[in-house]
DNA sequence: CTCCAATCTGAACAGTGTTGAGATGCCTGG
DNA sequence: CCAGGCATCTCAACACTGTTCAGATTGGAG
């Protein structure tokens, strides 16, 4: 629609759009803005009306599709949840869910992860973070998680699946089978709970977790 | 030296250096080949005898840092097994070497962690996932890690240990005390490896690590 | 000392992000 | 129904980018 008219009708979500094909197709940085305008059929200046510049709407679109993802994540906790609401069942599903998203679409998935992108400011939601926080503190309601172990273990869970996520989308490490990359999520998210669980246990005498207090970025409060 | 002379002596390491120190000042694309060239003295032209492309200059900065990081870890873990050789001190200090280092060269090692930047046929030497691998090996020699528990374990502590060196170096997780990272480093590879050593005892039933072979990318036979 | 091959320069090309002055046409208020 | 405001878009231009190539320069081999 609004193909010949001078007024596009949507023109900022339709960048977003050709951006994201761009980015599909090339990468990041392998497309430039007037390619993006081209494309929507539309002058290259015309896209200053709706994105201060190209970087910012390259943050645009992380957060667009950050907020996606976050969807994404709680839906396919939802649905493993299917039988017995096993909390851990639901935190691998999350896993599988992340990292399956960042194997099948790298390039978005390569802009997207280095958050760089993402403004300080702007309020995602939900965000994938949150939803894995959320998760743990399921697990920790449900008793699998002792107390001082469920101190600061987002952190912990979260660096091993981005990690895993990440080196993925890289190409930094390849799995010759699909079934493979499930299995070895399974796997990270299992051996990190595992080994979290068992913390307590080990923690008597050193200075434990409470002391590496962490915080995310600050996202709250929309301009 | 080489100040005003008409060949540089070793332009191509100068310009290495040079990017090196943009890159630290402003971002990995926050400058041009030509600005590189012209502050080493030389036309922006030179530097086409010595890299292919602006691409290529990037590449090969990032493949001579990750040998320096490899060589550095290597040193580290050295260095921590002082007393009594214990593996598993060596794996906490060469997971505080790689994680420190990323948080106190971040733009340098966004450049480096996303292997994008490394050409396949490239050979690093000593590449820090060789060095990781080498030290899970030396953990499963001591005994300390079960044999069914090995297989791809390297792959589960990269990827703790990268993803927590990628969340700091991109700024998407921060922690307010710098001593907070080096716990949360330890606590990170002592909780992959309290639960890879576990493993095996809940291994029973399922389809084990074995099927989740996985494959480094090639990164041997130098052009 | 001469000449070659490696090295570097200078000028040029197409394409980039970004800006500002002006054209266009949707929508609101009369 | 129609005037006109205002967001939206176009056009032309700017400084700058990566890259190429013909030619100037020079260290070192013969």
């Amino acid at each position: 629609m609004a193909k010949g008219r001078y007024h596009h009708g949507d023109l900022r979500s339709a960048l977003l759009d050709a951006a994201e094909a761009l980015v599909r197709e090339r990468g990041t940085d392998g497309w430039s803005l007037r390619e993006a305008s081209a494309r929507v059929g539309v002058s290259p200046s015309a896209a200053y009306h709706h994105f201060a510049s190209r970087d910012t709407l390259v943050r645009a679109l992380s957060e667009r599709t950050l907020a996606w993802l976050g969807e994404r994540l709680r839906q396919d906790c939802e649905h493993a949840s299917g039988q017995g609401d096993d909390p851990q069942r639901r935190l691998i599903a999350l896993g599988r869910s992340y990292v399956s998203w960042s194997l099948d679409d790298p390039a978005v998935a390569r802009l997207v992860l280095r958050g760089g992108a993402t403004a300080p400011d702007s309020a995602i939601s939900p965000h994938p973070h949150d939803v894995l926080t959320a998760e743990l503190d399921r697990l920790a309601d449900a008793g699998a998680l002792p107390e001082p172990a469920r101190e600061g273990a987002e952190f912990v869970l979260w660096a091993a699946l981005h990690g895993l996520a990440v080196l993925l989308a890289d190409g930094l490490v390849r799995f010759d089978d699909p079934r493979a990359v499930e299995l070895q999520t399974e796997r990270v998210v299992r051996t990190t709970l595992n080994g979290l669980a068992q913390e307590a246990s080990h923690a008597a005498g050193r200075p434990a977790g409470r002391s590496a207090h962490t915080e995310r970025l600050a996202r709250r409060s929309r301009g």
